[in-house]
DNA sequence: CGCGCAAAGTTGGAGTCACAGGTAGCGGCC
DNA sequence: GGCCGCTACCTGTGACTCCAACTTTGCGCG
């Protein structure tokens, strides 16, 4: 069936059948270039070409040298996205269930809103806020990248400042300070990473990312927003939706 | 600098560039492959790949005879993850606030319980639960695929059954009959789609998908689990998290 | 018997050529 | 002036080749 098909799909939808059903279990070798274009009757272009689907859609992994193997399915470690001002409690507990070291770097400093946080800090556009960049670790690798960004107003300093460990969110300190957040809102979309976030988090090619913007809300005022931008093949986001009815 | 870095990287950088920071706008005519060529000295299969790569990364898209545009970024329709018992309503309404008409279709059989959701329904492996397929669709064409498992006890009927449009799920029945889901929980995670669902959802090539795994509780009983497939090129999800404190 | 090194095998990058099927624009014909 | 067909171009797929870098394995030598 389907004969008109391309010769490298053939390989392909064999391969990931054995994969899928378990015939081939996780670890185990594939077929090199030249035992496919072998076993298929194929040549060594199609045979590279349906490794290539098959590495990019993260069900094998090819090493120089030693060949291709069925990807060990790395368990996808819970995220709980829970309703505290402080994501890195919530973040620091997810990692340390899994039994690794949580520890997190950050930077900040003075910046002019993008349109697009604008919106979502209901500022105007080019505002001053500060933006701190984050990244969160787990054993010392990199596990998440956070971007949050508060207006001036809400800011403690305003100098460029450096840490690691814990910081303040303004969402924490005005919740400290009397006004409570009373809601916070999340999206979630899927992308493909940016080089320089591929860097960061040492993510390996095909994987994408899961991007949530999270902001912060004091009645009707956004106190904060935050983006997070989370390996798609090592997490998985929770949550728990109460039923008010 | 950066001089070893493989030839194709150099042409990928260059017109990603162009596109992110809007040289190349939507829509705009990608160089072909002769024209790379030529343009960047590089070989053929240089240009090929680096292609490849941008249309993979979703941002450009080849038509065979007509070349590689830069991708109009479809604006992600948001999808509320409300706190209702019946999914279908949200769905519905987001699909409508997007000025598209919302149908579904759904298949219902009887089955065993795999491994996975046994342990999600708290039900022992392999016992009968009712599963039902469906597909959501705007306008027509296929935009969420939903699984979703109820142990028998809670099913109305047994015998395989068809239908469009609304079927009153088990979380709903129950709390219409005065046993009130009590929370939902949800997991998020992203991956490749299977081929079935890349069909069934008519998905282009490098498009993931979100996987959305929700369980109904009443008191510590699950009353229904649901698998939701959602195309990750086409939808954010929206979460409202109440803050208790 | 053990250790080191060389050879064989493997991936990933790169070049070249070829061909089928599709698009679009231009020119010629009615 | 309008319509039709042809041609040039483009993508997707495929074959064949070469090479650098790396891993593994097994053989030979000390």
């Amino acid at each position: 069936m389907a004969n008109s098909d391309p010769v490298y799909l053939r390989v392909v939808e064999d391969l990931r059948r054995q994969i899928v059903d378990g015939t081939l279990p996780p670890g185990a070798p594939i077929p090199s270039r030249h035992q496919i274009t072998r076993k298929y009757s194929v040549g060594e272009t199609a045979a590279r070409h349906a490794l290539r689907v098959l590495a990019q859609e993260g069900l094998i992994i090819g090493r120089v040298g030693s060949g291709h193997r069925v990807r060990e399915r790395p368990t996808l470690l819970p995220l709980h996205r829970t309703r505290t001002t402080e994501p890195l409690a919530a973040f620091a507990a997810d990692v340390q269930s899994g039994g690794r070291h949580p520890t997190c770097t950050w930077r900040s400093e003075l910046a002019d809103a993008p349109p697009e946080i604008a919106q979502r800090l209901r500022v105007s556009e080019w505002s001053p806020v500060i933006r701190v960049r984050s990244v969160l670790r787990g054993d010392g690798r990199p596990l998440q990248l956070l971007t949050s960004y508060e207006p001036v107003e809400f800011g403690q300093s305003q100098a460029p400042e450096e840490g690691s460990g814990e910081r303040r969110s303004a969402a924490f300190r005005l919740a400290a300070g009397g006004t409570p957040i009373t809601e916070i809102g999340e999206t979630v979309h899927v992308r493909v990473p940016q080089p320089t976030e591929s860097d960061l988090l040492e993510l390996p090619a095909g994987v994408q990312v899961l991007h949530v913007e999270r902001t912060y809300w004091a009645g009707d005022r956004a106190v904060e927003t935050t983006d997070a931008v989370i390996p798609g093949d090592r997490f998985r986001l929770v949550y728990g939706i109460p039923v008010s009815l």
